[in-house]
DNA sequence: CCAAAACTGTCACCAGCTGACAAGAGACGT
DNA sequence: ACGTCTCTTGTCAGCTGGTGACAGTTTTGG
């Protein structure tokens, strides 16, 4: 099984060079003033060949958020299944988010940090990974419809509950980093679906 | 006061003239199929000028997004004070909606129905959108702040409460449509709120 | 009417990205 | 071991988006 044949193994190991090197890169230098080239020539293969393996700059930066949302759908998946949906979908956050920063469950901590900041100072990026979540949430809305017993397909409560979810922990993250940037990432998380399962309606009180 | 000099008219009409002359051309041929220089030759300016009224092509097809916005703090300020703040967004979204649906308060329907319709099919331009709303996002926080009696900057409550209300309508809408794409786009997001407010965290019901 | 400021066009250029084609390396049967 | 077929890669040519620099034109304001 592990033996797949010499070519498959070439090319999983210029993937992951590419990506090696597109982090030392980006780490370095940041997002923008890397260029594919450089990111191609410290690897020995054209920048042509770079696009066969991913379609864009961003995606190579944002490989490592995609592997992160398979592991949270799938610990997700294995949450007790009397969990009301959003807390599962909390404990499973805080779990991947854990992971990363302990670089635990093959997650390397330094490139999580470096995925981070580069998120964080780069908006189009930001844009990219936020497409990327929209696109895969559709995997978190469909287990969460199992766990509600309806059709996600059909039921846009599923959706809601991911998308509010994701969109939850970005911005609670976002507002306190300003605040507090030495805290740890799985601490905001754990506070912003606190928060979220508390109720968001809060009343406005009297201007006095 | 509107007398601002022949300059300013002039640049307010090539603005307009750029924005009409490319919502004609998206909305004949789509977004990525249209380029710059189109847009520029159809009214007549350098490509170079196109990009000294807009950082980018999506800029062009978002500024209506942009107006959009503006028009909802707007509404949102004016809500009833005595208004939970949810409520009052759920209020502002809808009224908002309606009357770009209706072209009343300065909305065109016709070209508000072609962004919807761009933003929709076009993953790039949809990341644009929220990356733009990410970024206003904290004029409503800093209201909703406001209500609550709250400083935004130090609690992130408000900041919640907005990406959440904002995220809610994006994500209920978009899954509705696929189940019945005639619908209202104001039902829909008055839909989304109220699921909302009614709470999100569903429970599990057991697998029979 | 003239000078400063603002606006625009032209040109040159870079980076991201794609299609086509040919050459080289791995897979596979004989 | 050999040839062949397929997959992968490099090269090249080209398009679009986007930016800086410079020069010419228009508006403004005195």
């Amino acid at each position: 099984m592990t033996e797949a044949g010499l070519r498959e193994r070439k090319k999983l190991r210029t993937r992951g060079a590419l990506i090696d090197a597109a982090f030392t890169l980006f780490g370095r230098k940041g997002f923008d003033a890397t260029t594919i080239d450089e990111i191609a020539d410290a690897v020995d293969v054209s920048s042509r060949t770079f696009f066969r393996y991913f379609t864009s700059k961003e995606e190579v930066a944002l490989s490592l958020l995609d592997e992160q949302i398979d592991v949270l759908v799938d610990v997700f998946a294995h949450r007790p299944a009397d969990e009301p949906v959003l807390t599962a979908l909390h404990h499973s956050f805080v779990e991947v988010v854990r992971r990363c920063e302990s670089g635990s469950g093959g997650f390397d901590a330094d490139r999580y940090e470096t995925m981070q900041r580069l998120v964080a100072t780069n908006p189009a990026l930001a844009a990219h990974g936020i497409e990327l979540g929209a696109v895969r949430i559709t995997e978190l809305a469909r287990l969460i419809g199992l766990r509600m017993g309806v059709d996600h397909t059909v039921d846009p409560r599923p959706h809601l509950v991911a998308s509010v979810g994701v969109c939850a922990v970005q911005t609670a993250v976002n507002a306190w980093r300003e605040a507090d940037p030495g805290a740890r990432y799985s601490d905001l998380v754990d506070m912003a679906f606190q928060l979220l399962t508390e109720g968001v309606n809060y009343p406005s009180v009297p201007r006095t």
